[in-house]
Formats: structure tokens, C-alpha cells, sequence
RNA sequence: GCCGGUGUGUUGGAAUUGGUAGACGAGGCGGACUCAAAAUCCGUUGUUAGCGAUAACGUGUGGGUUCGAGUCCCACCACCGGCACCA
């Protein structure tokens, strides 16, 4: 009996396809479990390894469940539209339709080459005009809730590929396919009003079960700050409002900044002597790149114009202030203006110091005439701030509110970081917004019965020369009727981001070919939200945060009953390659031809860098085509089974961290599961555990299931090593084997049920492996009678004894001391203390006699 | 600069959260089987000294707390990820 891997994967596969084996049942009694994974883009490159390491541990979390009694909602879909997709079209003028099929046909082959155990009946594709009616649906109610706006938005504008990218498509302030440099382009684009959700996005993570990293990096993207707002009249008339965390230093603020873009500088125009030098510093900001924006901040050489004519009032001491433009300051954050209070902000400083500011000490304890003084806490001390003088910097906060809440020239309030979501993109594979624009009506929003609004075809995919979509060409599409009116109107031509699709496909799993719902009221009822997501790092502050707003904005108009879509959230570590020019790679050969050639190994190493750049000092790197390390998931399945890529992928390393792949190391789990698959042979026909293997059963047992359940593979899996290890030498029976089976049948479930059916155990329970009942252990057969105890002499381990179980301290010590190796090191001691961890270890402490005298 | 993380044998990584460091793999070495090789099975494998029992050293560096520190505290170094002129 061989292992015949790939016969008997595809055997299995096509039965689980056929009797639908992991379909999940809406309204079934038993409890209830929603595991999902991030639906793949389906790229032309087909599956990457990156793939199978989060749908390998959930597979495996939802096995486990199913085993456990639960009914398991598993599913997969494809989030296929998107810019890869486009780009292929437009360079081999293929409708991008049909290269999406060819991708996802490619993708589910793989998918079920790895044995996930999906739902494929509730499979979704966002690209199906049955899936995007909804995308736009949900559109409409952000629409009608007032949450979808027109606005005219910077966007990025390749100068040489003259077209609109994504910010994805920015690398570094350049296009990421010619390397042009990109600049801003103003144009009129719907938002999403994500900002009105910023606060309920922070406080309802606490209920989460969220990793801490997530939560962490998500409350740090909507970057909520307190602090006031502050109002300073300017001898042109108008009010400035800025924005301050610190109001404590108001006393110190000698000059305020507003950004080039702010409207009073046009406002102001008349009164500004200097005007034109102010124009042409505003005009050179909005022409500066992204590139030379993040240049300048990184060399922090502060630039800016005064406002020769129009002077501020600092409303703490009365005192006239100048006023400032410099793109240090920006538009889009606060009110895009800020007092500058050069004593203790840095920023503040290098910019007063260049242009000759006055810089006032207003917190005592620093040297404000070398650099800005800035405490990590708030204990400093006021000084040559009047009225809040002595106090500390966490009394004079609260004190200077109350003063300008008083003075009616400022309020309290809360600032955020978090942006508006841009919702426009002028591409065409992507989910038509369902707007038109009326002469009479302005923005009017399609009636619902109309949706989907179908994506036409067009004949060229490529955005047009002034960023218009392409789908601003197809005339007899864009011209329409306004649906309030009845007049001549214009559809919107911008399509949705890719977030759309995204943003809420876990809530068709539960109901995916509904045509009346986005989700029937039975199916979200039933499937409630998502008990389990797991998901990359990348998408915690994009896709996560996108998706948990779109979901609350449901919850509000009563579509879902959960004001979050998913109760936890794990991320798993990425997979690494091996650098091929990292010296520390190349073969022993390689190693020393170089270090001949080139003298020593440093030298060697150095030409390496010098060579392939500064990466050759990396020896693990991210796979990239460039660096030819990428491994394709297909090869490994070919030469050593699904099932050893499964187990292989999860026992690599700590399933949260980043790991590299190493080839060499795929044939240890390969080998591991031919052990496996000999004690077929080896074991004895008694359905009776055998005694030597007792303990060490139900001990598996119970870390196999804690291990899955804390996401920690690779000990799960090197406890059944271990397993096998035992039924090796103690021998094994079939009852031995009956359980193993039963532990790794979430990982290799292959393998597991051919085993299953071979050894007669599918006649015999009339089930397959994955249907069987998750093991239970028995805490009684886990007691060992005898423990054996590490004893310490002074802290330092001596000997081991071996002591009944739970006995008491005096029997452990009498023991200890009773032991040959410590005898010897008590020749001339005195036992003063012991320390006894129960079933442990003995720390006994010794003294020479002599020196207990002297102490005495 | 700010936030988060990591640092353990030749190597991927374990370590019950303060209690026998190096589980389980990879690689190496030795043996069995074989005409031979592969596969398989059985040993062995942190470093140094010693024939040996054993001893000393050992978790990025330097201090500290403790009977006892990979784990806790302080300072530092290196690397990885995210954000970044956010007032």
C-alpha cells in the first residue's frame, strides 16, 4: 500500500465536490460558526504561497469546528475587479470580463487542488451584475443618508502617462509604471463621509476581539487628538480658526501660519502688499509633486511668504502677530491654519528661527534658544503666561479652555486624521456609480428598480487624455433622461474603488443568490456577523476599517443587526524567500570562488551589495519575480501533495510573524506524513489504546485542540510528531491510530480519510474522518503517578529526582538531599531555605558552615 | 521623529507566562538494511575543557530585582512593519 498522494487527493476532492460535504445549512439547529478568509484577487499569476497560509489555518479552525458539532459557514469568493485586470486588457485588447473568468476558473482550480473545505455553492464575484446591484445599492442609501458627496478633490495626475492614478499606483511620489513624477490635479470626485464614523470606529473596538496590533494601528490611523479650537481676529477683519492640541502655550504663540490654500489668502488679496510674491509661492506649492512635498519635510527646510498688510491678534496677551503662508502647514488637516508657537513645537521653531521670529519660553525646563522644549508628559511648568503661571501643563490646559470658552474665542473639541474616503476612480473595470447629473435637478440618484446599472461595453479601456474614464466616450450610455425630471441628463462615468466590492461580501455569503435582498431577513438572523476573520496586516487601516464604516452605516438603516461585521480579527505573518544574493545563501562553492576573487569575505560581501544593491544584505526578503525566489504553490503540490504543503505551511513558524520558505525543509512534514501513513502496517488490530501510548494521546489531544484554537499550528503539529514518534517506539494499535486520525484530519484531511476508508474505519462508523466527532480526552488518563523533580542547589541545577505525584514539600526535599550528585555539593554546607514549585522543581540554598557562624 | 514588533544552536523555530533553555523539524555525524544507491529504521548532535563521571559558559549588549530571569525593571544596540510637516 503505497502513498499515492496525488491520486488519492483528487479522489477525495471530487467526492467533497460531489456530495457537497462542507455545505453550510442556513436555520440548522446546531450552533452556529462563521470563519472567513480575504477573497483573493484573481490575478493572472494564478495562486501565490502567500495564499494558503491563511486559508490552510482557518480551513483547519473550521474543520475543527465542524468535527466539534458546529454548523461551519466557510465560503469563498472573488474580489476581481480591479486595476491588474484593466492593464491586462488594455494592453492585449481583451474585454476584461473575460479575462476575469479565465482567472477565477485558474484560481478555483487551485483552491480545490489544496483541499480548502469551502462552501462552492455561495461562491460571489463582485464583478457579477447580480453581486455589484448591491454595491450600488448600498451606494444609494450612503446617498440618501447624506453620506455621498461631490467634491472637488486633489487627485494624483501622471505628467506622463497623462491619466489619474490610484494612490496605490503612487510609489514615492512617483508613477509606479513610467516613473514620472506625479502631481496634484484638481477634479470634482464623490466621497464617502467616513469622518462622521471616526469616533464610533474607535470606541466600538473595545468590545472586539481584535488583535492588539490591529486595534493599535486602526486607532492610530483615524488619529483622533483633543484639544481647542481658537479664534484670532486679523486686522483684515476675518476670524482666523486654528487648531491646537497645546491651548496651555497660547501666551507663546509670536506668528501664525496658514497653508497656501486657504481662502483668506485669495480673500485678502487687496490688503496683501507683497501679493505677488504670495502668488507665486502659492502657485509653486499646488505645482510641487508629492515627490518634492515628502523631500522637503524629511531635509525640514521650512519655506513660506509673509502676509505683508495684514496682521493677527494673540487673544491671550493683546499683541500683534505676523501672518504666514508656508506648505508646513496643511490644508486638510484642522482648520489649515496654526498658531506657531516656536518655544515648543520643533517645526515651529526651525521656522521661526529662519525668518527671525521671536521665540517666548512659556514651559519652564529647556533651553528654547537651541530647540524647541517638549515634554513626553504634561508636569512642565507655565511661566510668561499670565494668568496660568505656576500651574502645570495639565492644569493650564483645562484652565486656558474654560478662559477662551468664557471669552467666547475658542471651544474644546476633536480633531481627527482620518480623511474622507475618495470614492471616484476614472477607470473602467470597476462597479458603475449609479448617479446623473441634471441641467435642473443637479445630482440624482437612480431608482432602485433600475439597478444594476451594467457596466457597458467599451472599446477601449484606456482612461481618456483629460483623466475622463473611458466610459465618458460611450455616448449612447452616459446620455440619459434625468429619473426626477425626465429632461436630458448625464450618467456619472467614474467608477467605484475596489474597496466597494469588498466593503460587505461577507454579508452575501449568507444569502447569495437572493435577487429580492441584499441578504434575506432569515439568512443575517441566523449567520448574525462574522465569528472568525482572519486577514494580512496590510488591510487593517484600508479594507477593515472601510468595510466595519459600511457596516455600521447597514446597521443604521437596519439592514444588519450588528453594529460591527466581524467579532474577531487575526492577521497572519506574511511568507518570505530566500535573498539569492545574499552571501550568506549562496553555496559553499559560490561562498569561496568569491571570497578567492575578491580577497576576504567582507570584500565579497560588499561587491554583493555594490552588485545587487543594498537588499544583497538581506539574506530573507519579501519573493519577487525579479529575485526569481517566488514558489509557486502548483510545484510543491506536484512533487509532494496538497496535504504536505498544508502541513508544511503551518508548522514553518508562528502563524502571526513573517517566515521564510525553505524548500529544503518541505520534506520533514512530507516525511512525517509517510510515518503516518507506514503505521498503517505497522499497527496491531486492537480498537484498545495501547498503554504506553495512553498518556501521550490524550495529552495530544488536548494541545492539538488549544493549539488550533490560539492560531498555534506549528506546536500542534509538532505535538503529533511527537505522537508518532511515541507510536513508533511503543508500538501502536488501530484504536492508537482511530485517534491521531481524528487530530489531523483538519490538516491533512487527504491523506486522513483514504487512511480512514483503508483501515475500515468509514464502514465501520458509516462516516468520513471530517464528519467524526472531535476527540475528547480524558483528564484521569493524563496523571502521571510519578514526577520527576529538578533540584536546584542554589539556583543551579544539579540533578533531577523522582518523586510521587503531589507529594509533600518534606518528602520532595528529603529526596533531593537524599540524591548522590547533591550530596556531594552539600559536603561542608548548611541547608538554610528550600523552594519547592509543586510537581517542579526543589531550589535547596546552601551555606558554607563557616560563614554561618560568622554571620551569626 | 511617533506607534507597534523582533533579537534563542549550523538552520526554521519551541519553552506551560518567573521554575530542568533548545520541544518538533531541517542539516551534520554514526549505525542497521542493501551488491550499491535511494528510501526506511535506530542512535547522536549548544560551546569549551576532559578518556570519563563531570565542570564552566550559554537566549543582541550593559546593569538591576529575585532562592531562581529567554521571560520582569532600567539604559543601550541592531533589524522588521506601519504612520509621518497631523499643529
Amino acid at each position: 500500500m503505497n502513498y499515492e498522494f496525488a491520486a488519492i487527493e483528487k479522489k477525495w476532492q471530487k467526492k467533497w465536490l460531489e456530495q457537497k460535504t462542507y455545505a453550510a445549512v442556513t436555520g440548522d439547529p446546531r450552533p452556529k460558526f462563521y470563519g472567513l478568509v480575504e477573497f483573493p484577487y484573481p490575478s493572472g499569476a494564478g495562486l501565490h504561497v502567500g495564499h494558503p497560509r491563511p486559508y490552510t489555518a482557518m480551513d483547519i479552525v473550521c474543520r475543527k469546528k465542524r468535527m466539534q458539532g458546529y454548523n461551519v459557514l466557510f465560503p469563498i469568493g472573488f474580489d476581481a475587479f480591479g486595476l491588474p485586470t484593466e492593464n491586462y486588457a488594455i494592453k492585449n485588447h481583451i474585454h476584461p470580463r473575460i479575462v476575469t473568468e479565465q482567472n477565477i476558473k485558474h484560481f478555483t482550480e487551485q483552491l480545490q487542488m489544496l483541499g480548502f473545505s469551502f462552501d462552492w455553492d455561495r461562491v460571489v464575484d463582485t464583478t457579477d451584475p447580480s453581486y455589484y446591484k448591491w454595491t450600488q445599492w448600498i451606494f444609494l442609501q450612503l446617498y440618501k443618508k447624506g453620506l455621498a458627496y461631490k467634491a472637488t478633490m486633489p487627485v494624483n495626475w501622471c505628467t506622463s502617462c497623462k491619466c489619474v492614478l490610484a494612490n496605490e499606483e503612487v510609489v514615492e511620489g512617483v508613477c509606479e509604471r513610467c516613473g514620472a513624477p506625479v502631481v496634484r490635479k484638481e477634479k470634482s470626485q464623490w466621497m464617502l463621509k467616513i469622518t462622521e464614523y471616526a469616533q464610533r470606529l474607535i470606541d466600538d473596538l473595545d468590545d472586539l476581539d481584535y488583535i492588539e496590533r490591529v486595534k493599535i494601528q486602526q486607532k492610530n490611523w483615524i488619529g483622533r487628538s483633543t484639544g481647542a479650537q481658537l479664534r484670532f481676529q486679523s486686522s483684515a477683519g476675518d476670524a482666523i480658526e486654528v487648531f491646537t492640541t497645546r491651548p496651555d502655550t497660547l501666551f507663546g504663540c509670536t506668528y501664525m501660519v496658514l497653508s497656501p490654500e486657504h481662502a483668506f489668502v485669495k480673500k485678502w488679496e487687496p490688503l496683501i502688499k507683497n501679493y505677488a510674491e504670495v502668488q507665486a509661492y502659492v502657485d509653486a506649492a499646488a505645482r510641487k509633486s508629492d515627490f518634492e512635498r515628502t523631500e522637503l519635510a524629511a531635509n525640514k527646510e521650512k519655506t513660506g511668504v509673509r502676509l505683508d498688510g495684514v496682521v493677527a491678534i494673540n487673544p491671550a496677551n493683546g499683541e500683534e502677530v505676523p501672518i504666514f503662508i508656508s506648505d508646513y502647514v496643511l490644508a486638510t488637516y484642522g482648520t489649515g491654519a496654526v498658531m506657531g508657537v516656536p518655544g515648543h513645537d520643533q517645526r515651529d521653531w526651525d521656522f521661526a528661527t529662519k525668518f527671525g521670529l521671536p521665540i517666548i519660553e512659556v514651559v519652564k525646563g529647556g533651553d528654547v534658544t537651541k530647540e524647541a522644549f517638549i515634554l513626553k508628559d504634561d508636569t512642565g511648568i507655565m511661566v510668561n503666561s499670565g494668568f496660568i503661571n505656576g500651574m502645570t501643563v495639565k492644569q493650564a490646559i483645562p484652565a486656558m479652555i474654560d478662559w477662551v470658552e468664557q471669552q467666547n474665542i475658542g471651544v474644546k473639541t476633536v480633531n481627527y486624521k482620518l480623511r474622507d474616503w475618495v470614492f471616484s476612480r476614472q477607470r473602467y473595470w470597476g462597479e458603475p456609480i449609479p448617479m446623473v447629473n441634471c441641467p435642473k435637478c443637479g445630482w440624482v440618484p437612480l431608482p432602485e428598480s433600475e439597478l444594476p446599472l451594467l457596466l457597458p461595453d467599451v472599446e477601449n479601456y484606456e482612461p481618456t487624455d483629460n483623466g475622463e474614464s473611458p466610459l465618458a466616450k460611450m455616448t449612447g450610455w452616459v446620455n440619459t433622461t434625468c429619473p426626477h425630471c425626465g429632461g436630458p441628463a448625464q450618467r456619472e462615468t467614474d467608477t467605484m474603488p475596489q474597496w466597494a466590492g469588498s466593503s460587505w461580501y461577507f454579508l452575501r455569503y449568507m444569502d447569495p443568490h437572493n435577487d429580492e435582498e441584499l441578504v434575506g431577513r432569515d439568512a443575517i438572523k441566523y449567520w448574525h456577523q462574522v465569528d472568525w476573520y482572519n486577514g494580512g496586516m496590510e488591510h487593517t487601516t484600508l479594507h477593515l476599517l472601510y468595510s466595519r464604516f459600511w457596516h455600521k452605516v447597514l446597521f443604521d438603516i437596519g439592514v444588519v443587526p450588528t453594529a460591527e461585521p466581524y467579532q474577531k480579527r487575526t492577521s497572519h505573518g506574511m511568507i518570505l524567500g530566500l535573498n539569492p544574493h545574499s552571501f550568506v545563501n549562496l553555496s559553499e562553492q559560490e561562498q569561496a570562488e568569491l571570497v578567492k576573487k575578491y580577497g576576504s569575505e567582507d570584500s565579497a560581501k560588499r561587491h554583493l551589495v555594490e552588485q545587487f544593491g543594498e537588499m544583497a544584505d538581506h539574506p530573507i526578503v519579501k519573493m519577487s519575480k525579479s529575485l526569481g525566489n517566488v514558489v509557486n504553490p502548483d510545484d510543491v503540490v506536484q512533487e509532494f501533495g496538497a496535504d504536505t504543503l498544508r502541513v508544511y505551511i503551518m508548522f514553518l513558524g508562528d502563524f502571526e510573524k513573517a517566515a521564510p520558505w525553505q524548500t529544503s525543509a518541505v520534506k520533514g512534514c512530507k516525511r512525517f506524513l509517510d510515518r503516518v501513513w507506514n503505521l498503517a502496517e505497522r499497527c496491531s488490530d486492537s480498537m484498545e489504546h495501547t498503554p504506553a501510548n495512553e498518556m501521550s494521546i490524550h495529552k495530544t489531544i488536548k494541545k492539538v485542540a488549544e493549539d488550533i484554537d490560539a492560531m498555534k499550528f506549528n506546536t500542534a503539529i509538532a505535538a503529533m510528531m511527537s505522537l508518532v514518534n511515541d507510536y513508533y517506539a511503543n508500538g501502536c494499535t488501530k484504536g492508537d491510530l482511530h485517534t491521531l486520525l481524528l487530530l489531523l484530519s483538519p490538516f491533512a484531511p487527504h491523506m486522513v480519510e483514504e487512511l480512514w476508508e483503508q483501515l475500515g474505519f468509514a464502514a465501520r462508523e458509516g462516516k468520513m474522518a471530517c464528519e467524526m466527532a472531535w476527540p475528547v480526552f480524558d483528564e484521569n488518563k493524563m496523571v502521571e503517578h510519578e514526577k520527576e523533580i529538578a533540584v536546584q542547589v542554589n539556583g543551579k541545577l544539579r540533578s533531577t529526582v523522582k518523586v510521587p505525584a503531589d507529594c509533600d514539600d518534606e518528602t520532595v526535599i528529603a529526596a533531593a538531599c537524599a540524591d548522590e550528585k547533591v550530596q556531594k555539593q552539600m559536603q561542608g554546607m548548611t541547608l538554610v531555605k528550600s523552594i519547592v514549585v509543586k510537581n517542579k522543581l526543589v531550589n535547596l540554598i546552601l551555606k558554607p558552615e563557616k560563614q554561618l557562624h560568622l554571620d551569626k
